[in-house]
DNA sequence: GGTTATTATTTTTTT
DNA sequence: AATAATAACC
């Protein structure tokens, strides 16, 4: 028996309603994923619910873990493994390898990433029109918005989206086009494809959607206001034959529109879903009652929300404070120097994050933590694959899978370098047009194309040949092993990088890395090993994944895991985006300044700037005791300082009492005794290290 | 075909 | 300031 009485009364509500659609309204620090534990565990348990027929969807692979893990510690590992715990996208990729087919597509595809799509755009954009410069990331999201709306390349001229005034338009009409036919041809998809095709099937194919939606019986959607309009359809799909559905979510938390996220989707959930229940989970055990106050303050303004309160038993009196900083460096400094004073006084690191706007804002924090020899973690940011190392061996990796897949095909032609340039490439290019042929084909047969270079080619295309033999015999860590070999990576990166000397251990140590995480991988797939699945985990990693040197999940059943990423004695670094779901004793928001909360851009836009409130609001309740927030008086950008001001989320409630500010140019936030004494010690230690 | 110099561009957030 | 794309050179 599970007994529900850790729950309050509202999540004990939420807990008991198993049957028909139900939206619990989950605000910051409620314990939303409590709740929903405590519910999956009431179904099982109480209810006797087979665990097979639950599904339940998180964003992001680490929400689905925590998830599992906290079904393991409640329930045992057992009951754990028979759940659907997963995200959107590994959803939709099982639904794709299922059923791809019957859509007319080919099983083995791969997917495409960012630069995978950048580099088909700049062909379509030059076949479009060489002169003119169009920025292929704005025709790029311009294409992700019209796949979330649904909207297919041959749609797009005639549907309300196409402004025939716009030149914009006219390119990603071209653009859009060209970039599906690419793909189609290399057999690959991009991102949005994953849920689009899949939900695509389950149009075409209404037995196989039923198929799915009796498979699962109940399902549960977390972070449901990051639910972009296809994810809906999918959704609905699910539902289809049951319609037992429960969702959570924060609207005021929903930071995510710009990836097509449609706060829409959570505020009309009860229109979409008839009879729906709803529950309010406003109690908050996070923060306290400062920070909430200043938070909820800040968040009042929006305008199109659910009403809804914090409110916390957790009293205080420590202010939230707003520390004006004179530069980029100041501020890093100050910073880093208020934490190491807390490392003094016996803080655990683990319990201070940094966040802020943009990833830009990284560099001179990490600068100061380094010369304060502060132990620090940055979260997100530049994913592993990212690096240019990663990205050859994957290229490698994606080719030996999906010999159509020409990107990644002209990634490594000639990585390392084998006399295969620019000249022999177009004359393989036009042959593979001529003969109807993809580009490795041609070169398989007919490499006399290349003339005298051909035996260069042979040998490339007998290196793709083996190492794909290699695949199927070796272990997966032996076989990625013998292609650095073969290819003879590490030498390509010692010459690659000869002039600057001190990159070249770090990029070797990506490679090893790079092999670790397949050593990893096989140990974990046991017999579920593939080529095809280890490709995949790492292009479906989401920024939270960890990609780290190390140990970190210790495999033993963990007695009472500890919140938040980093249980290290390191202070985490990490973007607002990146920091929802998380808590941390301090918080020092970093940058809170108009220009970059709310961001430049943004306002430059045109007036919606509610998403950047949201995502204040985000940071300001990841604190649970102090939250410390700076802006500066001047910023370096692009290599210029510019002058800044604090943000309007602040300005505006200047007077409320809400928070204190203090200006850290002067002395001003120490009396006159601590000035001195300040004074004094910083002439002293200047003293010192001349 | 490969290397180096010059120029352009970037920086919002991410599955 | 740092990096990538392009042009010009060897």
């Amino acid at each position: 028996m599970i007994m529900l009485d850790e729950l309050n009364a509202q999540q004990r509500l939420a807990a008991k309603k198993i049957d028909g659609p139900l939206l619990i309204l989950a605000g910051a620090g409620s314990g939303k994923t409590k709740t929903i534990i405590y519910r999956m565990a009431h179904m099982i348990r109480n209810l006797g619910i087979p665990a097979s027929s639950i599904l339940g969807v998180s964003f992001t692979n680490k929400a689905s873990k925590e998830m599992r893990e906290r079904m393991h510690a409640l329930m045992g590992r057992r009951v754990g493994r028979d759940l659907t715990l997963c995200t959107f996208h590994s959803l939709c990729v099982q639904i794709l390898r299922q059923d791809i087919d019957s859509i007319g597509r080919r099983k083995n595809f791969t997917i495409f990433d960012t630069s995978d799509q950048l580099s088909v755009l700049r062909r379509a954009l030059k076949h479009f029109n060489a002169g003119k410069g169009f920025d292929r990331k704005t025709v790029i999201s311009k294409i992700e918005k019209l796949k979330n709306l649904g909207i297919g390349e041959n749609e797009f001229a005639d549907s309300i989206y196409f402004d025939p005034e716009d030149p914009y338009d006219h390119a990603t009409e071209y653009c859009y086009r060209y970039y599906q036919e690419n793909l189609e041809f290399y057999n690959a998809i991009d991102f949005n494809d994953i849920i689009l095709l899949a939900v695509q099937i389950l149009k075409k194919n209404p037995q196989i959607a039923t198929k799915y939606s009796k498979r699962f019986q109940y399902i549960m959607i977390d972070e449901y206001q990051d639910t972009n309009p296809l994810q809906f359809q999918l959704v609905q799909f699910l539902t289809s034959t049951h319609n037992n559905i429960c969702v959570v979510g924060d609207d005021d938390q929903s930071i995510y529109a710009f990836r097509g996220a449609d706060i829409g989707n959570i505020l009309s959930f009860e229109r979409q879903f008839k009879g729906a229940t709803i529950i309010k989970l406003e109690q908050n055990y996070r923060s306290t009652a400062p920070i909430l106050n200043l938070a909820n303050a800040v968040i009042k303004e929006n305008k199109k929300r659910t009403s809804k309160t914090l409110w916390t038993q957790k009293k205080s009196n420590k202010l939230p404070i707003l520390w004006a900083m004179g530069d980029t460096e100041h501020e890093a400094d100050v910073v880093a120097e208020e934490i190491a004073k807390m490392q003094m006084s016996g803080v655990h690191l683990s319990n201070v994050a940094m966040l802020y706007r943009s990833n830009t804002q990284t560099p001179p924090l990490e600068d100061a933590l380094r010369l304060s020899s502060i132990p620090y973690k940055i979260i997100g940011g530049q994913k592993f694959y990212d690096k240019k190392e990663i990205k050859d061996l994957i290229s490698y990796l994606s080719l030996i899978l999906n010999p159509r897949n020409e990107v990644a095909l002209r990634r490594i032609i000639n990585v390392p370098n084998r006399g295969i340039g620019k000249t022999t490439l177009n004359k393989f290019l036009d042959k593979s047009k001529s003969e109807g042929m993809t580009l490795f084909k041609t070169m398989q047969n007919f490499p006399q194309v290349a003339g005298s270079r051909a035996n260069l080619i042979s040998s490339f295309v007998e290196i793709i040949s083996v190492n794909s033999k290699n695949f199927k015999m070796m272990s997966l860590r032996e076989a990625i092993g013998a292609l650095i070999e073969q290819i003879d990576y590490l030498k390509y990166i010692e010459k690659e990088y000869s002039d600057t000397p001190k990159q070249i251990e770090g990029r070797k140590g990506d490679v090893y890395n790079f092999l670790e995480a397949a050593t990893r991988f096989q140990n974990y797939m046991k017999e579920e090993t593939s080529l095809k699945n280890f490709v995949e985990k790492l292009l479906l990693q989401d920024s939270q994944d960890s990609n780290d040197d190390g140990d970190d999940d210790g495999a033993g059943d963990g007695a009472g895991d500890g919140e938040g990423v980093n249980s290290k004695n390191e202070v985490s670094l990490m973007t607002l985006h990146s920091s929802k779901g998380l808590e941390f004793n301090t918080v020092f928001l970093i940058g809170v300044e108009e220009e970059s909360l709310p961001h430049k851009r943004t306002i430059e836009q045109g007036e919606d700037i509610s998403e950047e409130r949201r995502l204040c609001y985000v940071g300001m309740t990841r604190a649970r005791e102090e939250l410390i927030m700076t802006y500066c008086k001047e910023r370096t950008m692009y290599g210029k300082k510019v002058p800044r001001h604090r943000s309007r989320f602040l300005h505006s409630l200047k007077d409320s009492k809400l928070f204190v500010e203090q200006d850290r140019t002067t002395f001003g936030h120490l009396s006159e005794e601590e000035a001195e004494e300040y004074k004094d010690n910083f002439f002293a230690s200047l003293i010192d290290s001349l």
